[in-house]
DNA sequence: GCATATTTGTCCGTATGTATA
DNA sequence: CTATACATACGGACAAATATG
């Protein structure tokens, strides 16, 4: 039996729950960084209170996920160049130190692994999506090895942000399946207890990664020119 | 010159300046740990309305400093050893990694360098509670080292939650005084560029300072039994 | 630059459900 | 078990700030 993940409570309340479909719709692209959230329309189309929508909005702000103009309103947030950098810089410094200290025999492995076998089957039925999601799967497992519950919120919140940065990139193959050879790689060094070499693999990893991701933004920056957003 | 600090813009709604207040109001131990905080009371003795002070709420539950108890309503955050213990590890992973990869030249060493002068002056006026702020200063320039808005805001907002455990243990002086020439001597092995040793001596600080707060915590409880909170 | 329309910020009153004495 | 207090959620109101023509 593997250890039940370590698992936000249900919401209860209407205003948890719609936070909860907010953030969906917002990591999963149906709602479009940049744009703007009327509390009259989108408390109307979700049929709750403005005043009920407004305690969400304050939750998903502080998420990252939106951004408070006031006065002016809500936006769904938009990934900057600074803010992808200042992701993978959290990255590198949570995630290889998690992995580089972590106890040989920790339950979020499991995890891991597991990740890594789902994530080979998504990639064999060309479910990119699926390897993306995997993927997070893959390195919020790797954080967990530090057994720290704020450490685990702070890169759940971090890895809902980046996965709006690649919604606006819409090239999932791209950006998942390189990495799932390579988690694979991570996995096994950490198996055999090789904890160094698992994060020196991991920041290469990383840096690679984030290069990609990059490159990826410039280009599509370019190709919007001023028009975008 | 030196650079400012890295701030979070003023607040400028009603909500954001509550929120600001009630943050000092329980990081000061203006409010009790454990103490519920009744809509209909405290948001006729603080002058808003109770909508307002529900979107304050949100805020300040994900900050960590209150707690949601759906139906039954908000109350300031008691921090229990296991939070300390996860507080501490998030301070060693990311303070000494901050260090170890610190930019010779980074601005933020200023800080450090003010943090540790106001420091000093405040122990030899006997004023602990100068003494704490100041070290919270030196600590939370040493995260700015990694130059990572997200980073910074993670650790401020455990500090407000490392404060409030403080409160808890009233010794000002106990808690903070032996820290300053640990501090001192911090600086001035980064100053030295000798960020490898630096990070080390921190490390040994965080156990020792992690040690005594939890020996004073557990003392505490046992003083208060039951009864407490 | 001005007048107007829209939207947010904030408040109030109230109905309903949940927890507790 | 009932009664009471309270949080939850709603809708309407209005001033102030902002966007629009």
């Amino acid at each position: 039996m593997t250890r039940p993940a370590p698992t936000s409570p249900p919401p209860v309340t209407l205003s948890e729950r719609v936070a909860e479909q907010l953030r969906r719709m917002i990591t999963q692209g149906e709602l479009s960084p940049g744009q703007r959230l009327s509390e009259q329309a989108l408390s109307e189309s979700l049929d709750i209170s403005r005043n009920t929508l407004r305690e969400v909005f304050r939750v998903l702000t502080k998420d990252g996920l939106l951004k408070h103009a006031p006065n002016r309103g809500v936006f769904v947030a938009v990934p900057s160049i600074a803010s992808i950098i200042d992701i993978y810089r959290v990255r590198r410094l949570i995630e290889c130190q998690a992995l580089r200290e972590a106890y040989p025999r920790h339950p979020a492995k499991a995890r891991m692994r597991q990740a890594v076998e789902s994530g080979l089957r998504h990639r064999a039925a060309s479910d990119w999506l699926g390897v993306g999601t995997d993927n997070m799967a893959f390195h919020m497992g790797i954080v967990e090895l530090a057994d720290s519950e704020r450490l685990n919120q702070l890169f759940a919140q971090v890895l809902a942000e980046l996965r709006l940065a690649f919604g606006l990139l819409r090239d999932p193959e791209f950006l998942h399946a390189p990495y799932v050879d390579m988690n694979q790689k991570i996995l096994e060094l950490a198996e055999a207890g090789e904890f160094g070499k698992a994060a020196t693999e991991l920041n290469e990893y990383l840096v690679h990664s984030e290069r990609l991701v990059l490159a990826a933004y410039a280009r599509r920056i370019e190709a919007e020119g001023l028009n975008g957003i």
